[in-house]
DNA sequence: TACTCTAGCGCG
DNA sequence: AAAGCGCGCTAGAGTA
């Protein structure tokens, strides 16, 4: 079978053995190919993982028979000229169950690249059932990738026992195609039924795009509904989901997802239906809360928890294919989504605190995103043409001071990108020969903002201008176009998006909306309403002093002061800096001379507004001591304080200053050390931190014996993790309730960002709502319910009127005193008019 | 042609 | 010895 002289491809020569093909095991009807010759069991490991299952003693064949040269992979072309080889031996030991071990295994045999998509689907071909998987060399780069292909080797005994691809064998579905099995399926709706759909996209608003299927499963049944589907019977499809409506809302149906939030948004936009006001379980939800570390795919998980076979098909049937194909994925869905329930359901038995999570805070919070998403944020049109012209005229001027700057450079190239930092730092060090300063976590020398700001030349200012305006067009001119409908963006909130429990966002971005107001403020209410944002604050510092019991921080939130604040006057007055602006502010305040001390007393009990109001220099102080605060508490070290203070105040501070801040602050709060250490013990221990609310953070680095960069990681996490999550609960809480307290007549929610909620309120609801939401703030109600006390009070702040350009309530409504008034003298004024011309003016 | 990675930067 | 945490989006460049 082997060619000791082969010389198809260009690997013969520089190999030591050519065409290592073994021999023995020919009557084996198990076969297992992997990349070379080295992966093919000759280090044991296959062979162990193979045996673990009851994997004897199969033919091993590569895809390649000669060895690459150490750390080369083979060739596509090489592959191919090799395939002969592989054929030789599979026409000859004639095996019925192949494994496929790495990409090129499966290019081998199919001509097919990605290994990520075949990996773990089982295919026929000729007779002969292959497995594709990953190649086991992965498992000695990340060790995570030995329970994938584990699984997948579980799954390739499971075929060779069946001696066929197994199939979901309790699953009973039937095509709803007639009226008589649509009545039979809803004579069957009642109590916990698994919900499923099947779309045209992944944007609800998107033109012409469709619902193409409905699926319900009940316990061993599972009915998939044709929507808008060229196979579909229906002909008025509307009245088909408006009689399901009746029945889900009659029976008081709990509704069973995965990722819910998607599949109720649709119904929604396309039909007009709540049905996430009948969601009770997401099992992709309830997988985040039970592993936030992990992915939470439906597949993955019918695979993990079930032993589920793969029944993905392709993106085209998915999207629009045959409905006799499309009817058997979505029937696997729907009734996947129903067994995952039930393990889940058991699963957060046993943990009380993320079960309460999970139904008091999780599932009405995918009910209320549906709403958030549905209702989006409105955006003021003709500003954003107006914003889009001038970042265009900022970024033609950024380009002719850039054009000047260059002028003088030789052979300076006319298609000079300059929003590419490998030319630019070409330009910098090579052409320029400019000191390279900082290299990137590759090795290359950087041109990052923090690099140009310290480089000496006028290309670096203009750069930084020219990068400023063309990532704000990019980002939220061009970035937003795609998803505008009308004036309207529904940005699509991740409610799994991150591992301590906040939100994420995407499609677009809301949560890194520029603050400085140009593009924010383009985010505003529509005529009628009012938009407000609410945000918590300080409110990260506060759950830290209640999980330190810190008493210094305890002390300023109950006296209604200010964290930063006193960080801020701290460090100034124990160098007893900034003399003369402390004296200054000191007599301002007392309205007499004081001494120092009596000022730093007096300009802490008014607080940062008033110090400001006195002496605007005050607040890039605070600004400066709030980012060291989180700093710190979060287990910043001293030598990333001078990098901050470098990069962002252009103080450069020495080693012994740096140092002695970070001691500083500690001997200020001194129970955030030992809190920091009750935190990584925890973690240590059990290998998990619980918040306030009860969910956990799962940490298993943190469990690792020895001191490594990994297990610092996972210690700091554990100290972040239950303040960032547990903050943006109490966000969640006080959003819920919003949602409860107020109908979308009044109130529409558009959004949360982490600490912050946005909404529209109708003219006439602004104070009252206004007021309700501080309220709120104070004391959510879930906190009671969930008996979470907190010593440290929560206060709010909300400002309304565009998006960073709002203000208080007291400032808006003696701006809508004065807008009255004038109103009405235009009113009086043009009724005076429309009396002279017989017109009459609408109430 | 389409995907993945890197650098850089916006937010809390 | 080495040390804030958590995200998403874009352009450019590399790879299959």
């Amino acid at each position: 079978m082997r060619d000791s002289n082969c010389t198809r491809c260009r690997l013969s020569a520089g190999c030591a053995k050519v065409c290592d093909i073994l021999r023995g095991q020919e009557r084996s009807e198990i076969m297992v190919i992997g990349e070379t010759p080295d992966a093919r069991g000759n280090n044991g490991r296959i062979r162990a993982l193979l045996s673990r299952h009851g994997i004897h003693n199969p033919y091993f064949a590569s895809a390649v028979n000669c060895e690459p040269p150490r750390g080369k992979k083979p060739t596509e072309a090489q592959i191919k000229s090799c395939r002969l080889y592989v054929f030789k031996q599979i026409r000859k030991i004639k095996p019925k169950f192949v494994l496929l071990m790495g990409n090129a295994a499966i290019f081998s045999i199919k001509s097919m690249k990605g290994i990520n998509k075949a990996r773990g689907r089982p295919f026929e071909h000729r007779g002969i059932i292959y497995l594709p998987t990953w190649t086991p060399g992965y498992i000695f780069y990340d060790p995570a990738t030995e329970a994938t292909i584990d699984r997948d080797i579980k799954l390739f005994a499971d075929i060779i026992a069946a001696g066929e691809i197994p199939r979901e064998k309790k699953l009973h579905y039937t095509l709803v195609d007639t009226k008589k099995k649509l009545m039979r399926m809803l004579a069957k709706l009642r109590g916990e039924v698994a919900f499923d759909i099947e779309t045209t996209g992944l944007f609800p608003w998107q033109r012409h795009s469709r619902v193409t299927a409905l699926v319900f499963a009940i316990r061993g049944k599972q009915w998939v509904i044709p929507g808008h589907h060229r196979e579909s019977p229906w002909y008025d499809f509307e009245e088909v989901v408006a009689m399901i409506d009746r029945r889900i809302r009659k029976r008081n149906v709990r509704l069973i997802t995965h990722n819910g939030k998607f599949d109720y948004l649709w119904m929604k936009v396309h039909f007009n239906v709540d049905w996430q006001k009948f969601a009770y379980f997401d099992t992709m939800i309830a997988h985040y809360l039970l592993d936030e570390n992990s992915n939470h795919g439906l597949k993955r998980l019918a695979q993990v928890y079930l032993g589920a076979p793969d029944w993905d098909v392709d993106r085209e049937t998915k999207v629009d294919g045959p409905m006799k194909e499309l009817s058997f994925y979505a029937a696997h869905d729907g009734y996947y989504t129903l067994q995952l329930k039930h393990v889940f359901a058991m699963m957060l038995r046993n943990e009380p605190g993320v079960r309460q999570v999970f139904h008091r805070i999780m599932m009405p919070v995918v009910r209320l995103f549906v709403q958030i998403e549905f209702n989006g944020v409105y955006v003021d049109v003709s500003q954003f043409k107006k914003a889009e012209l001038e970042l265009d005229r900022r970024i033609i001027e950024a380009e002719k001071k850039l054009a000047e700057c260059t002028a003088k450079v030789k052979d300076f190239p006319e298609d000079f990108n300059w929003g590419s930092p490998p030319q630019v730092a070409d330009l910098l060090y090579n052409r320029l020969k400019l000191p390279v300063v900082e290299r990137t976590e590759k090795g290359n020398p950087s041109v990052s903002e923090s690099v140009l700001m310290r480089t000496d030349h006028p290309l670096a200012r203009a750069l930084i201008e020219f990068r400023g305006a063309k990532q704000q067009r990019s980002f939220f001119i061009e970035g937003w176009k795609p998803y505008l409908v009308n004036s309207w963006l529904h940005p699509s909130f991740k409610l799994h998006g991150t591992v301590t429990g906040r939100l994420s966002c995407e499609n677009p971005n809301l949560q890194q909306v520029p603050r400085d107001g140009f593009i924010r403020s383009l985010i505003t209410a529509p005529p009628g309403w009012e938009f407000i944002e609410a945000d918590l604050s300080q409110i990260e510092l506060r759950i830290a002093a209640e999980l330190a019991r810190s008493k210094s921080l305890i002390k300023v939130f109950t006296s209604g002061g200010d964290a930063h604040w006193l960080t801020a006057l701290t460090e100034i007055q124990r160098g007893r800096g900034k003399k003369k602006e402390v004296l200054f502010t000191g007599k301002a305040l007392a309205g007499k001379p004081v001494k120092y001390n009596e000022a730093i007393r007096l300009m802490l009990k008014a607080g940062p507004d008033a110090c400001i109001d006195i002496l605007p220099a005050w607040k890039e102080l605070r600004k400066k001591a709030k980012a060291v605060n989180f700093g710190y508490l979060y287990g910043m070290w001293w030598k990333k304080f001078k990098i901050y203070a470098r990069d962002n105040y252009g103080v450069d501070v020495d080693d012994e200053q740096a140092q002695e801040s970070r001691t500083n602050f500690f001997e200020l709060y001194p129970e955030l050390e030992s809190w920091h250490r009750r935190q990584k013990n925890t973690a240590r221990t059990q290998g998990y931190v619980t918040s306030l609310s009860g969910r956990r953070r799962r940490l298993p680095h943190a469990l690792l014996s020895e001191d490594t960069p990994q297990r610092r990681e996972a210690e700091r996490q554990a100290i972040n993790s239950p303040v960032q999550g547990f903050a943006n609960e109490l966000n969640l809480m006080v959003a819920i309730q919003m949602s409860e307290e107020y109908g979308i007549d009044k109130v529409r929610l558009c959004g949360t960002v982490h600490d912050s909620i946005i909404f529209l309120v109708k003219k006439k609801y602004v104070p009252q709502v206004y007021r309700r939401v501080l309220q709120i703030m104070r004391r959510p109600k879930l906190m009671d319910e969930l008996n979470i006390h907190m010593k440290v009070p929560i206060e709010g702040e909300a400002k309304i009127g565009p998006w960073s350009k709002g203000v208080t309530l007291e400032r808006w409504q003696s701006q809508q005193a004065s807008k009255v008034v004038t109103f009405s003298s235009l009113a009086k004024r043009a009724s005076s008019r429309s009396q002279r011309s017989g017109l009459q003016i609408a109430a």
